[in-house]
DNA sequence: ATGTATGCAAACCATTTGCAATGAC
DNA sequence: GTCATTGCAAATGGTTTGCATACAT
């Protein structure tokens, strides 16, 4: 599906839960969603304030946060907080589905393209429970870090067996 | 294996990180560590701190922050951020494997039992990247939940039906 | 003896809130 | 015309930080 399509059909999604709900169909709320399904990958609250401000467009930060609600209340629009101080955000249709590796040592975080790990019959488990989306959050050390601690711990050692030498000679 | 034998095996894994790194071995932080392998299921640092202070060992906030940084490095304490302001804890160990249902309405997290979603096979196409533990987060509208909503909207529907009667009456 | 860890209080900062002005209905 | 929504600025509150003191090594 091309990109406009999909925004066609996610803006008219909008536009039925907005009439349900009867909340004002404002052009801040329409800007808001084109500028989140323009760009793919994760965003958080400042770059998207940021890039609305250089745009034609520009909403305060208190509507963002409005707004984002009626998205996620929507499931359009899908939140991570990964462990970091701020949330961040992500579009929730026109993406892979894939799950996050998070960095517990300098908490980058990678997409992973899984396979679906939520099979029909977990699904059947779970009835009584209306799914709207799910993360699946990964988290560990990343082959950077890995390499990293595993330097300074050899540094560590070494220090150590110098100072246990030094001691014994006193 | 029963609580104590696990208290026991937590404390030295503990010991073990701590010489490694090359951090003190305080009475705070074992007393930390003890306080929250005695309660099963979900923390956050609020309930922690009160029930710190009515126990013999009273620690600051600031240690708490301090310490459950190094247990989260560490793996025997896993974090969550469900979407609430606060983040939630939860003893790595001693748990069962277990996905959390989120709902979006009321904010309310229920445990639910899983089969290892996590196969072998994934596994092995992380092998870059070392896990220490992985967290799926099923967000959806709970029972409780889903049912008011349909009342609401009822509502709303009737009220709307009726302003639509009068506004042709007149 | 040395310097890390603690406790306290202040600072931080993402997010929320109160309120007057705007504009969708 | 009404009242939900916006924008601004102030408030909130979980978490972090700075610094003097305590204590593990």
């Amino acid at each position: 599906m091309d990109n406009s399509k999909l925004k066609e059909l996610v803006r008219n999604n909008f536009t039925d839960y907005l009439n349900l709900h009867k909340h004002r169909k404002t052009p801040e709320r329409y800007a808001i969603l084109e500028h989140i399904y323009a760009k793919k990958g994760h965003f958080d609250m400042d770059s998207l304030y940021n890039s609305m401000q250089e745009s034609a467009f520009r909403v305060s930060r208190a509507t963002l946060y409005n707004t984002i609600e009626l998205l996620l209340d929507c499931g359009l629009v899908v939140k991570h907080q990964f462990g970091a101080n701020v949330s961040q955000y992500e579009r929730a249709y026109g993406n892979d589905n894939h799950d996050h590796l998070i960095c517990l040592s300098c908490g980058d975080v990678k997409e992973y393209k899984n396979s679906n790990l939520f099979t029909p019959a977990q699904q059947k488990k779970l009835q009584r429970f209306k799914i709207s989306y799910y993360s699946m959050y990964i988290y560990g050390i990343c082959n950077k870090c890995i390499r990293a601690k595993k330097a300074e711990e050899k540094k560590n050692n070494k220090i150590t067996e110098s100072k246990n030498t030094r001691n014994k000679k006193k």
